[in-house]
DNA sequence: GGCCGTTACGAAATACGTAATCATC
DNA sequence: GATGATTACGTATTTCGTAACGGCC
């Protein structure tokens, strides 16, 4: 057994079973890939992958196993280098960050700008998408950290650990009815078209759990995957806009009316993410600590002794978070 | 990188630093190893080993970290194997049990023949040692199982399940004054010249704490690592026996008088342990559901995905162990 | 017929063992 | 001086890439 195949066998699978496409993302040719595959197969008497034909199809049981231990090697083996790493270059190395537009547009610029002034050696990398694409790259190692308010608990080999509370505004055209209004309630809301965000996107779920729970099922007009967008919707006149409250901007936002909307949502934890068992580089802990100031060095440590989210969440049920 | 290179330092660390022993263990030649390791530290830019001149003298802070990790990838690489067989021949394969002697010889033989009359082409071995050996040996993946009383919280990376609890007799040839004591206490039984275990094995903590807590000081006359001699001695009439309850045998020792002591010392938990994160085959689930049969496969697969001891204690909290 | 995986073969890289050298205890 | 690690070198194995072949869709 040899560490390329394993790396071939969980790229192979990574790659849908396209031996091809996996051959050229590792730089190397296709007999290669099929050669070692069939190779390690042979060695351990079972089959990895079942085959109609010459064609892979599937992963049979046997060899999820296989993969899902193969994957937890890999991430090891990189450990070791980050160890090596971090023992002759303290402060040089890359970071990985995997986030949605909402985080990496109002939560992360200060962040980011305080971390790279420190570390100007670290190359920083940041990687957009939905919060389902994003917990996969954190899950597959592409990614360091998953930043997210959704879907971070879809992989059980993450550890995720709440980094801030935030809660909702509305902003309407100042010549909307509800800019008057200042005893809002959730009916009053739901008289009017909303605009907000896309399904599985930035704590929509709190948002759909507090209409069905008052009966009411509210006309949703138009969705966005970021506040940017339903901003400029809303001042097209199509609806009232509900978005987190850290995305109102004091002054580009003067044009419309923002009204705190923190009592009609139950608030929204934003979570940071990363895979269990890896070697984390001090400037990692560093980043951590910078976006949750109550995410020390210590506590992350602590944290990744735990197993199961129930108890990470246990070990923060006290926590001051502060709330955007 | 290269999982050999792994092998190699974590087997020349196992080998107290020397190559040569090494060497000979894996059946492979000194150079080769030699060249290996220093290439993996060129690789990687950092010293694994200290050297003073051609000698290593010990490993380094850095390179201690990377034994580490190391050591668990090979774990996980003989996991991949052990999959790969549980799913070609189900009940064939390899059982190591590192325990030390009042197991071997009490506890397990009818768990074993059991055991093996379900599993004949399951090959079993026996380690037998200190228990301090004996989580070592499971520790460094030598042993599959660790049972043992002591000892096994020394490892944090294994984990331990109590199995049950058992309780002290004395034995005392039928002429000594205690064969006629019917309420026996602690300041009577220290009186006299005791034989008892060795300090370190099977229970031997809580019998010191008892005295300890009493403020009485034993005249301690002869200790040896298992019941049997132990009883021999007291047949010579060297002093009053104090050993675990199952070691009374009523056939073999009938011209002995056995008192039961379990009001005089704390009881003690046997518990068996392995190590976290290891694949265990189906037969070593039944194994230890037969050696203690609240252990169930769901409840051991609960208890591996805990962290730390103390959520496994918690855990078992509430089972009701036998007592032997 | 095009895409994709397997087989075959040759070339390059690499790991391993033997022998010689050198340092440490 | 003996043990033990490194260097040097030749051999054997292995891996990888190119080219040809064979199945699926």
């Amino acid at each position: 057994m040899k560490l390329q195949q394993l790396r071939y066998i969980v790229e192979v699978v990574n790659h849908n079973l396209n031996v091809s496409a996996t051959a050229e993302s590792l730089y190397t040719s296709q007999p290669g890939i099929s050669k070692q595959v069939r190779m390690l197969e042979d060695e351990l008497g079972i089959q990895i992958f079942g085959r109609s034909g010459k064609h892979l199809t599937h992963v049979t049981p046997a060899g999820q196993e296989v993969i899902n231990i193969a994957t937890s090697i890999l991430s090891k083996v990189e450990s070791i280098k980050a160890v090596a790493q971090e023992h002759t270059q303290p402060d040089q190395g890359v970071l990985n960050i995997a986030t949605t537009h909402t985080q990496a547009r109002y939560a992360l610029p200060k962040v980011i700008k305080g971390f790279m002034d420190r570390y100007p050696k670290v190359s920083l990398h940041m990687h957009q998408g939905t919060p389902s694409q994003i917990s996969e790259a954190a899950a597959k190692g592409e990614a360091d950290f998953a930043i997210a308010t959704e879907a971070l608990h879809l992989y059980h080999d993450l550890v995720m650990l709440p980094c801030y509370h935030w809660t909702r505004s509305l902003v309407v055209r100042a010549d909307h009815p509800l800019a008057q209004c200042d005893n809002l309630t959730i009916e009053e809301l739901a008289k009017y078209p909303l605009v907000t965000y896309v399904f599985g996107f930035t704590g929509r779920s709190e948002l759909d759990t507090a209409f069905n729970q008052a009966g009411i099922s509210p006309r949703i007009v138009f969705t966005a995957t970021d506040a940017d967008v339903i901003k400029t919707y809303v001042r097209l006149g199509l609806g009232v806009g509900v978005i987190a409250t850290m995305a109102v901007d004091e002054n580009d936002d003067k044009d419309l009316v923002a009204l705190d909307a923190s009592h009609l949502f139950e608030r929204s934890t934003t979570m940071i993410g990363f895979r269990k068992g890896t070697f984390l580089r001090t400037y990692m802990y560093d980043f951590i600590e910078r976006f949750a100031p109550h995410l020390t060095r210590d506590a992350v440590e602590h944290a990744m002794l735990m197993r199961s989210a129930e108890e990470v969440e246990k070990l923060f049920a006290d926590a001051d978070l502060p709330v955007l």
